[in-house]
DNA sequence: AGTCCATGGATTGTTGACAATAAGGTTGTG
DNA sequence: CACAACCTTATTGTCAACAATCCATGGACT
């Protein structure tokens, strides 16, 4: 159990990481009713801040609760998965203008640097998906914090970007076209350090709707059901 | 108090409620510190559904909560509400779009019909900002609901809606131009009854557009602070 | 035999007390 | 007189017991 130090930690913070990544990693089966008590015993916890997490999980539409029938998973259509790739595509595309018009020079090269670390690991790791996977939350989190749009982060990476990682743990797929992503990552970068909002904005919605069309091959192609 | 009858309705959820309402009415001042206690007695409840409640509402951006340190309402810029509008009319803008996909021929029909309503309302209660704001926040609710999109419409009228109602309140503006935000939604409508999803994600988002600079008009001329 | 109702059990929601932590005042010293 | 360290106090975080609610199993009736 990782000790963190910066500043007090909450049981219920605790509870709600615990909970958050084991809905993500799919420890916790969708539509599967969990009992308070079970949770407790899993987590080491008790139920005051259990209860507290359970809150904000449901509030982040991560789970859904029925009072005094239990809680259990959101379960999940591939519809809905492209849904939130089309949330993701407007509100991302966004984020591109916005840290085009105000990244500063020193995050921008910051964020050719990750960009070049993303290649050579790509490299290495040849197939590696998890990496991958890694290095392209690494890239949408630097732009949606360099947006400085303070809620538009807020809901980039505190529910959506959450959501996709979910989805992609279940379908144990992290996009699978590396090389094509990283150069797409590549011109984005290189129009938001020109600080040219619109085309960042415009090769971003593309980028991420290249993604949407490519997971909905697959599912079609090999018949992926969530 | 309303009791309300659909289903149980725990504590929780009653305190979730009050506490909303009662920082988007601004009976809560931002900024101030705000003991449990004194919550819990002037709410009539006690410290766990309230602690529930508090998390639900710190998860949503509507308070922060420092470890040990007390809660506060979130105070706010003029420069976030800014970009909550920003934010708006990307994700209003592809509601409108998939609305106009996906609607049903009986929902545009109440969409007309509630428009109608609205002139009637204007005309009677001359500058009664009231009814114009109820209005609006009619008008985007159907359509947010109408684009079937079940995220998209979770974090409009979850997140984004009651953010701005906040900063309405605190501002005491209504937005200010009833017969040209009439005007421009009647637009909105009839894009969407032909099907035309893009008209209908232009018209919407410089709708959204118009306002937003309406309000910042408003703010530098009046020296409006919030 | 199938369906409806009732009762028991288990689970959730709630409560009040206890412990840990940080803020604020007080006191002592430079 | 100002600053810093200590201590007090009030507030938050946590816990375990109590009460309310729902689900399931069993029985009776149609």
């Amino acid at each position: 159990m990782p000790e963190i130090i910066s500043q007090s930690y909450t049981r219920a913070d605790e509870a709600f990481d615990c909970l958050q990544t084991a809905i993500v990693k799919g420890d916790l089966s969708p539509g599967e009713k969990i009992g308070e008590v079970e949770l407790c015993a899993r987590f080491n916890l008790t139920r005051g801040p259990l209860r507290e997490a359970l809150g904000r999980l449901e509030s982040r539409g991560l789970l859904v609760r029925r009072p005094h029938a239990g809680v259990k998973v959101v379960s999940v259509s591939t519809e809905e998965l492209m849904e939130l790739y089309r949330i993701r595509e407007v509100m991302e595309g966004l984020a591109a203008r916005q840290a085009a018009e105000r990244m500063t020079d020193t995050e921008i090269a910051d964020l050719y640097a990750t960009l070049d670390s993303h290649e050579t690991m790509i490299e290495q790791a040849q197939g590696q998906a998890y990496y991958q996977a890694e290095g392209d939350y690494d890239f949408h989190h630097r732009i949606a914090t360099g947006s400085r749009n303070t809620k538009l982060a807020q809901m980039l990476l505190g529910d959506l970007y959450y959501m996709v990682r979910m989805y992609r743990y279940r379908l144990s797929t992290a996009s699978g076209r590396p090389h094509m992503a990283l150069g797409e990552h590549r011109r984005i970068v290189e129009a938001i350090a020109q600080r040219d909002g619109e085309l960042a904005e415009f090769l971003m919605k593309r980028h991420i709707n290249a993604a949407r069309q490519n997971i909905e091959r697959k599912i079609q192609q090999g018949g992926l059901t969530i």
